[in-house]
RNA sequence: GCUCCCAUCGUCUAGCGGUUAGGACCCAGGGUUUUCAACCCUGUAACCGGAGUUCGAGUCUCCGUGGGAGCGCCA
């Protein structure tokens, strides 16, 4: 028996999500199990949405709540490079091989057209999926149309009937009819693969033994065996965990809840207190005691006992268990060394005072005004987050399209912050203080406060989503069927009047 | 719509045919404490439904129901 070798496999394309972590941490736990490697391979296929930054905070998240791996990007390892973005010819070697066996073939269908098709399968309440309208193209119009460079991709040749049965560490068999999942495609018309390709191929070069990934997978599983197949190799062992969920039970999200590492690290959480957290929303504690570490964990860890139902993340008992680790687990030294590298630094205070200096008269005004920086939350009075003259309601949504305006800021400085605050103001119609107060006090707790713009910047993306959405439901919150409707109007392109 | 996964207190869970269904978070009450936390004690609260197997079912089987996920040139 070969030694065991897991990887994570997360996309740098946001903030880094505790699902990865939760992930991260089984996979960690059944290597240490066995005695085997840990990889981290970063899976930045998507060049939309790819973004190196993310990348650096990924790894410096995986790293603070106590993850480790034996290869990565950052560390190299005997089967590099583990970004994907530098293995391209890999992929594309693998698909041309897949074309020639006949596994795989060219596709010339525009996006439009892949829009159509799915629209009208959806009006006729039809399985959705690709039409196989390229698989019979004759050799020789192949061969002109790429060389004449028309764009195109590679698609996988799926059985068309049959059972695939999927070994799962957790549940036993699952059987899935070929026949539902369509030709994938597998290298994209801009030469990068897709990542059903790019896992196969990484997962085999990569000697990966054991798939530990989350349950959304468990149904494109057949395209991979598919894959396996079709170059001959063996494939890996499989484990799906369950997924986390929000407090509604759906699959966690942003939206609904602060999901990422970076939000936790910065409202004054530890690492060790959340990943143990993690550990326990699918693995039952050894005894009573549930309060233990990755070591104490890895020692009896027993894939066996994985819970299967998804599990509701749950603030509550975080802060619980936070607040054990603070108590018993630190002794005052140590928090005084974990609140300086956390915020009480030169390097964050030093931003604020220039904000609040014009607001004190005596040093002890600082720390209270100071305050809502570092809370790990705020309790603003409803009246501070409506503007006179207008209802909860207007509130609430105008809260809403300021979410929505601040994730899609990229590049997160003082001029595109200010940018997209004004806008909010602009899509409504509104005064920009009927704005700015709101949001002020969503954000400080209070009306007053040092300049909004500024504020939004110090607080980062994370908080900043977090507050308003807090807010949201201070105010009674906004319909999921509302909310639709607001995202509809809202995503309409504008016309911004010309000067 | 089609396919798959899942199902014990509000939440996380123990249970692997015979239990007064246990623990933790939350909540409530009490104790301790100069205050507040922390800590300790007590309490409220659950086997989704129906058949079947069995002397006996939370536990096994089937059928419902409910929830979730997937069906992208996103991962």
């Amino acid at each position: 028996m070969s030694e065991v070798r897991v990887r994570l496999a997360p996309s740098p394309t946001g903030p880094t999500h505790v699902g990865t972590a939760y992930q991260g941490l089984f996979g960690l736990l059944h290597v240490k199990k066995y005695g085997g490697q840990f990889v981290l391979r970063i899976e930045d296929t998507d060049q939309t949405r790819s973004r190196r930054e993310y990348e650096d905070s990924l790894i410096q998240s995986l790293r603070w709540v106590g993850l480790e791996w034996d290869e990565g990007p950052d560390i190299g390892g005997p089967y590099g490079p583990y970004r994907q973005s530098e293995r391209l010819a890999l992929y594309q070697d693998h698909a041309r091989q897949l074309v020639e066996a006949g596994h795989a073939y060219y596709c010339f269908c525009t996006a439009e057209r892949l829009s159509n098709l799915r629209a009208k399968q959806s009006e006729n309440k039809e399985r959705l999926g690709y039409d196989r309208h390229c698989v019979h193209l004759p050799a020789e119009e192949i061969q002109q149309r790429v060389a004449s460079g028309e764009r195109c991709v590679i698609r996988l040749k799926m059985p068309r009937q049959g059972t695939c049965v999927v070994r799962d560490r957790l549940r036993g068999t699952v059987e899935l009819d070929y026949a539902q999942s369509d030709d994938q495609v597998l290298l994209k018309s801009d030469g990068f693969p897709t990542y059903h390709l790019a896992v196969v191929v990484d997962d085999y070069h990569m000697r990966i033994t054991h798939v530990i990934r989350g349950e959304e997978w468990i149904t494109s599983t057949p395209k991979h065996l598919v894959l396996y197949e079709a170059f001959g190799w063996d494939p890996p062992e499989y484990m799906h965990l369950p997924l986390l969920l929000n407090t509604d039970g759906t699959k966690m999200s942003k939206r609904r809840n602060p999901t990422s590492i970076e939000y936790y690290r910065r409202s004054g959480y530890l690492g060790d207190a959340l990943l143990n957290y993690l550990a326990l929303m699918a693995y039952p504690p050894l005894g009573e005691e549930e309060k233990f570490s990755l070591a104490q964990l890895s020692e009896h860890f027993d894939a066996e006992r994985i819970n299967l139902g998804g599990s509701i993340f749950d603030l509550e008992k975080l802060n619980w268990l936070n607040g054990r680790y603070v108590r018993e687990d630190r002794t005052a030294e140590q928090i005084m060394d974990e609140m300086k590298a956390w915020l009480l630094n030169d390097e964050f205070i030093s931003q604020i005072v220039p904000l609040l200096q014009q607001r004190m008269e005596t040093l002890g005004d600082f720390m209270p005004k100071a305050a809502f920086f570092l809370a790990r939350e705020v309790s603003p009075e409803v009246d501070d987050l409506v503007p006179k003259k207008r209802t909860a309601d207007d509130a609430v949504q105008m809260l809403q399209t300021a979410i929505w305006t601040l994730d899609a800021v990229l590049e997160w400085d003082r001029a595109h912050v200010e940018e997209a605050i004004r806008s909010v103001a602009q899509y409504w119609e509104w005064p920009v203080r009927d704005v700015t107060v709101p949001l002020t006090a969503a954000l400080a707790g209070s009306r007053v406060g040092p300049p909004l713009f500024d504020t939004v910047l110090l607080l980062g993306q994370d908080i900043v989503r977090m507050r308003f959405l807090q807010a949201m439901n201070a105010l009674g919150g906004l319909s999921k069927k509302k909310s639709a409707k607001l995202e509809k109007a809202w995503r309409q392109p504008r016309h911004v009047a010309e000067t």
